[in-house]
DNA sequence: AACGAAATTTATACACATTATTAAATTATA
DNA sequence: TATAATTTAATAATGTGTATAAATTTCGTT
């Protein structure tokens, strides 16, 4: 498990000043599995923190996925959401109860894209939908 | 190129009853190759139909998504498009001028995904961000 | 420690894509 | 033609995310 202060010196590193609100959320979202909406983290820190500003977090989160740090969801086409789960993974979400899960990925996959030459890739997702195991066995 | 005939045929297969909005949205859509949003399709059928809600637009495309005739793209967050092209292949937005193209991609890509025992796969979406080739220029 | 500039956070209001609702129009069927 | 079912349309509502501007905090400098 990663330490507080080893979170706070990858703030640094980005650039980014380590104020308390921007290392609550950042580590939320690093250690969460669960890959939250900016409701979801406002919720869990609102109390920890005192006060907390859901611009805050909308704002924060951007800053941190511009600078590479966590990335941004658009699996579901009704809100955002975001992980801090920095190893190459796939993404499935379940149509009939919604769960999102991380999927193992061999790397090689964006070698099977063809005709990016001249392109500059700074994200790749792969987005996979259907039926959970649980909601299939159903 | 398709005929309406063809169109209107493959709405009657997938169960949908071909309206003259209907088919006449299939049809943008399928020969789009512009990835068009609602209010696109909304824009450019208006006339050709004299009349047009578009909230049957949203409502017609969700059928078609649905019924697997089209797919939707959510590779920006700040709204849903539609994709006609039924031959797989990966997309791509460039961060700076947000424009979407396809890119040709070659089919083993799923198998690279590791742990899908058990899962139904229904839909996979590959997405790439970054700077196109003319941006990157620049 | 105190000051002041710069960065950060907050509250409020706003924008806008999509959906809900419900009534009107169209189409199928008897 | 009458009736029921389906489809379309207009309007209002929802909700996620953003813009703005004021308040607070941070941090280097005296």
């Amino acid at each position: 498990m990663v330490s507080r202060a080893e979170l706070k010196e990858e703030l640094i590193n980005a650039g980014i000043r380590p104020s308390v609100q921007r290392l609550a959320i950042f580590e939320y979202v690093r250690k969460s599995c669960q890959h939250p909406t900016a409701e979801v983290v406002y919720e869990a820190l609102c109390d920890e923190l005192g006060s907390l500003s859901l611009t805050t977090v909308y704002n924060t989160l951007k800053l941190f996925v511009d600078a590479g740090l966590i990335s941004m969801l658009t699996i579901d086409d009704t809100f955002r959401c975001f992980d801090g789960n920095r190893c190459d993974h796939a993404h499935f979400r379940c149509n009939n109860c919604g769960k999102i899960m991380d999927l193992q990925m061999k790397k090689e996959f964006i070698s099977l894209v063809e005709g990016l030459d001249g392109y500059e890739i700074t994200d790749a997702q792969l987005y996979l939908k259907g039926l959970c195991p649980d909601c299939k066995k159903k």
